[in-house]
Order: C-alpha cells, then structure tokens, then sequence
DNA sequence: AGAAACTTGACTAAATTGGTCGAGATTATA
DNA sequence: TATAATCTCGACCAATTTAGTCAAGTTTCT
C-alpha cells in the first residue's frame, strides 16, 4: 500500500527533467547529485523509464537525458503504472451510491472485487489528474 | 500499490462474520473452507484481527469468532490500516486546484510530497466511505 | 475425561526490494 | 585518432517482506 523507493526516485528524477526541459540533455549524475539518488540505481530506472518511452537519451561525452513528451502530457498514472506494474485492470467501476454496505445483497468471495475495483479508480483518477 | 493477500483474506473473512452477524460464533474452519484460505494462516490472521480490537473470540468446543462491533460501523479503511500497517500520515492535503503541475514553482524533491498526499488523501476517502 | 476449538510463538521457503558491479558501446573534442 | 565522459546491459547480492506451516498449549462443552 505504499510507493516503492524505486518508483519515488523515477518520480523525483522525471520532475528534474521536467523543470529543466528543453533541447538539451542532463547528465545521471547531476540527477543523482541534486536529488541524492544512488547513482547506479538511477541509472537503472532512468535506462527502465527510457524502454517505457518517457525518456530519451544520448550517449557519449555530452550526454543525458531528456523527456520524450511534454511535461504535461506525462501522468503520475502512467509512470507508476509502468514501474510497479499495472495498478490492475481498470474494467468498468460501480462508484455512485456511496456508503451502501457489503454484507446484505453480496457474496464475500465476489464482494471485495468491487471495492478494490473502487479504490483502484479512485487512486488512478488522482494520478491521472497530475501531471509532470 | 497493492493489497496483499494477508489483507485479502482479512476482509474476506471479516465479510463472512459481517455476513453471518448475531450472537452466535463462528469457527475458524468453516470460514476457511468458505473463502478457500489456508486454515493456518487463517488462525494468525483473525487472531491479528482480534487484538485489534475487530472481532472477539470464544474459546472451547462451541468456540468461533464474531465482530466486536456491527459491521456498519468497520470500515475497510481502518482494516488496512491495522493489517498493512498505517497508509502513513493523513496531515492536511491540498486538493482542490487540480489539473496543476509540479514544474513550474516547486522544487521536485518536495513537490513529490505533496502528490503522495493527495494520493493517499483519496485512498483513505474511498476505504473510509465503505465498511462491511 | 476427551474432543473440539482458539492461542502463542517459532520456524521456513520464496518473492520482492534496494542496490552494486563490470564490461561494453558511443560520442565530443583535443 | 586517442581518450575521457557518458549511457547500456545484464548479472549479482543482501536484507526484508510475504505467505504459510507447525507444535505445544489453554479453554470449554458434553
């Protein structure tokens, strides 16, 4: 129920991008420095983050890393979704009548796949909802 | 970013009790069948649940378990919470102007905490509004 | 007394997490 | 063209967490 360390650094590195984004490209280790991330791990996800299509990057003496959209355009849905894997399926939620309760009307073995379906939705609306 | 299944099995079979609500006691076994779940891990888990203050117990031949309170009042929220551990700190979030993003004014290694709030503000919202 | 149930705490195997490391490929620049 | 700086790829590793088992005990009904 909580972020990986793994998926705050991506987060904390994508930012970095973000605020400095333009043509040119920024080093691992000056993200790794700024935002103290060690910097092999780093150079990990940023490598992971690239085969997702967030980044792009150049090699070489003068090279690093830049996004590959617009800040904008880049959810904390997506980026979560892609480094912990999917949040699960998104099907069809029956958010609306609110504080309706469980044990009436509905198996237990089925019911709890409604109300995780719920939470699911609601935690990617937020996600969704912001972006870099 | 997901519920475990230690988690999983508790709200199964606090539903079952919520199900099944009275005076009368039900057995660990039966609920174990019930909801398919390992009879032993089942054993840790509703003892979990009781010294959390979410079922009592009778011991003895005719012993089982029961909800502490009515199932109205036990919401998942606080089931989580007490399994997982806490969805860690509430504190005042900052909703409301949605749609912003973190780039422009605020620094990435704090913005991001701001984020995770809100996140966990909306989760916390969703498990709270439903009890069993 | 005996069986059926919960209780307690130790134990274990497998998966996940958080990192590290070495060797290679690429590229600007002197 | 040499070289240093930088990304790239895959293996490796230690610590933690997760999922589950087990044995020995205590309680209570009949």
């Amino acid at each position: 129920m909580k972020l990986s360390q793994r998926g705050e650094y991506a987060i904390q590195a994508l930012l970095v991008l973000g605020m400095n984004h333009g043509p040119e490209v920024i080093r691992i280790k000056d993200i790794a420095k700024q935002q103290n991330i060690p910097r092999r791990f780093l150079e990990q996800i940023l490598n992971d983050l690239k085969s997702g299509g967030f980044v792009q990057s150049r090699r070489g003496v003068a090279g690093g890393y830049r996004l590959e959209r617009v800040p904008e355009e880049i959810s904390l849905s997506e980026i979560i979704r892609h480094i912990e894997g999917p949040i699960e399926s998104s099907a069809s939620s029956n958010i609306g009548d609110k504080k309706r309760n469980l044990c009436s009307d509905e198996a237990a073995k089925y019911a709890i796949n409604f109300v995780v379906q719920d939470v699911r939705s609601a935690i990617v609306g937020v996600l969704e909802a912001v972006t870099l």
